[in-house]
DNA sequence: CCTCCAATGTTTACACCGTGATCATAGGCG
DNA sequence: CGCCTATGATCACGGTGTAAACATTGGAGG
């Protein structure tokens, strides 16, 4: 494939590089004029596809978060209850320690979705806890319940992606229990 | 008083205006050029006191955390077992309430503190936190209770500060009870 | 009390960043 | 086939972190 003066799909490419050089250093360490140049454009095309930097940031935001979500679906299946939140749970918290920067994008506040936003994972999550605490107590119950569950698992993935526990699976397994 | 080239101490001023302009606007939003400014002093001057913007940074992180250290003391003196560890958690969810940025920076892993350097505010929650689960247990529920706890606690204030969850006292109250 | 030097500032400079204004190309629709 | 619009490139500007070289001064040793 020779150079051609329109990409093709500069939108696509932009997401594509942006979450593999998330992967390899950190969120502030990823500028736009990078991306550009590892796709091979100038830095100024970009905003024919994203009004400025915050949205593409936003777009790898959401990216990650749909990869979230279905890390925890594939965990998911076949379960429930409990079980499945246990599930949902370690998978969080795992997708978490494999994917820092993303991770922490998501939950960066200059990164913040609309609060319009179907966010699928987290719903997911928040089901699945009140699933699990739905044996033994009424409605307020269950929803605080919920609420409680997934506090403890987004704390616990902070925690350790910052150092301040270790990240262990036989921790997460011990924490994140039915 | 007058202008003086040597400003008396510059390195607690930084640490001063960065901590009032992180209580206005975001942690991205502070930069290095701006704190040396608003001291009246050029940026350069910074490097005589700071190796680069990261320690400087860090420095802001370690002031939070010894405030937050104190708004944990102060809640919990007086109390013990569950009391003392449901006071520190609400003081510690309230913290980050009213000082997002400051909280965040202290968990940007940019700003990560050594893991040597012992942390008071942590030590605290996660000592508290033991304690309100001594009740019932033996030594390792204890643990993993306390880390729970820990987690609880982290997680709440985070998804709070992210508007995942609405920051309401109530909700702080209902959540983190012994 | 004077002198001089180390600590602490300043100026200048550089590469990089996000982004607006303007110009270039080309691909698809009439 | 021709042109219009979507998509690209160039250039420019002010801001940033930081290195290098120079300036000032407060305080220690004679």
């Amino acid at each position: 494939m020779e150079k051609r003066y329109h990409h093709g799909d500069l939108h696509a490419a932009l997401i594509e590089v942006g979450l593999r050089l998330l992967a390899e250093r950190d969120v502030e360490g990823v500028s736009l004029r990078e991306m550009a140049r590892e796709v091979g454009v100038s830095a100024t095309s970009v905003y024919r596809h994203f009004p400025d930097k915050a949205a593409l940031m936003r777009a790898l935001a959401r990216e990650g978060l749909d990869r979230l979500a279905i890390a925890q679906r594939d965990a998911a299946t076949g379960k429930d209850g409990a079980a499945a939140f246990a599930a949902t749970g370690r998978a969080y918290v795992r997708f978490a320690l494999a994917n820092p920067a993303i991770f922490r994008l998501i939950f960066t506040s200059s990164a913040q979705l609309q609060a319009t936003e179907e966010i699928e994972a987290l719903r997911m999550l928040r089901a699945n806890a009140a699933a699990a605490s739905s044996t033994d107590a009424g409605s307020d119950q269950v929803e605080t319940g919920a609420l409680r569950s997934w506090s403890l698992v987004h704390g616990l993935a902070m925690l350790m992606l910052d150092g301040q526990l270790p990240a262990e699976d036989h921790l997460i397994d011990t924490l994140v229990q039915g």
